[in-house]
DNA sequence: AGTATACTGAACCCAATGGTTCAGTATACG
DNA sequence: CGTATACTGAACCATTGGGTTCAGTATACT
């Protein structure tokens, strides 16, 4: 009965964009740095920090400040939140299913 | 190795607004008219089935149309390629705790 | 000390998104 | 048949969001 709600809310969000979740995925094999990141899009800096900020904000992400660079990590765990909720719909919907009958 | 990332890319895109996702857990308890749907957060039709009109694209929801309404219902087994990615990523952010050591 | 690097903040731009209204169309009902 | 209901399509509007550039600041290197 935490209050899930507001966070959840920021991750799905932050999800919506295909380019956070390269991002993601790209942590997903190793901590990188904001020039790093932005590096492969062909983004600038600033436009990769503002991603980076909304995925700190949904806590998938943290980052520390490492000498004149900043260091960027999967959050661990961060997405039983979301993963939560969509089980529940999952669940929903195969109800759903049942109900129907084959047909 | 099937393409699912343009379905899944719209379905996170969908997932990333909150009238949708409410949507969405009020489809979980049975299916509802574009009116019904729209009613319990006093918005127009035309609002709403935009709303739908996406949930449809991106195959989280199917409707059809009986008699002058168009009843929406989720699809079933719908989550599970987005449920795919995200546990992918879990798995990733684990291994990055693992290999941080404990610390 | 001086220069290069890595990021940051502010200001700005444009396209996409979430919403509306209004004027239809199609079905349901008396 | 006539009226009410349920939705649809087009046009429009305001805000947000993803992106940029430019002018800093702070750290690193020689």
């Amino acid at each position: 009965m935490v209050q899930y709600t507001a966070t959840v809310d920021r991750a799905f969000a932050a999800l919506g964009d295909p380019t956070r979740r390269a991002v993601l995925e790209r942590l997903g094999s190793g901590s990188a740095t904001i020039g790093e990141l932005a590096e492969p899009f062909g983004m600038s800096l600033t436009g990769m920090r503002k991603h980076v900020r909304l995925l700190e904000e949904a806590e998938l992400v943290t980052t520390e400040k490492v000498g004149r660079a900043r260091r960027c990590m999967l959050v661990p765990y961060a997405f039983e939140g979301i993963s939560t909720w969509l089980q529940r719909l999952d669940r929903f919907a195969q109800v759903v299913e049942r109900t129907k009958g084959v047909r």
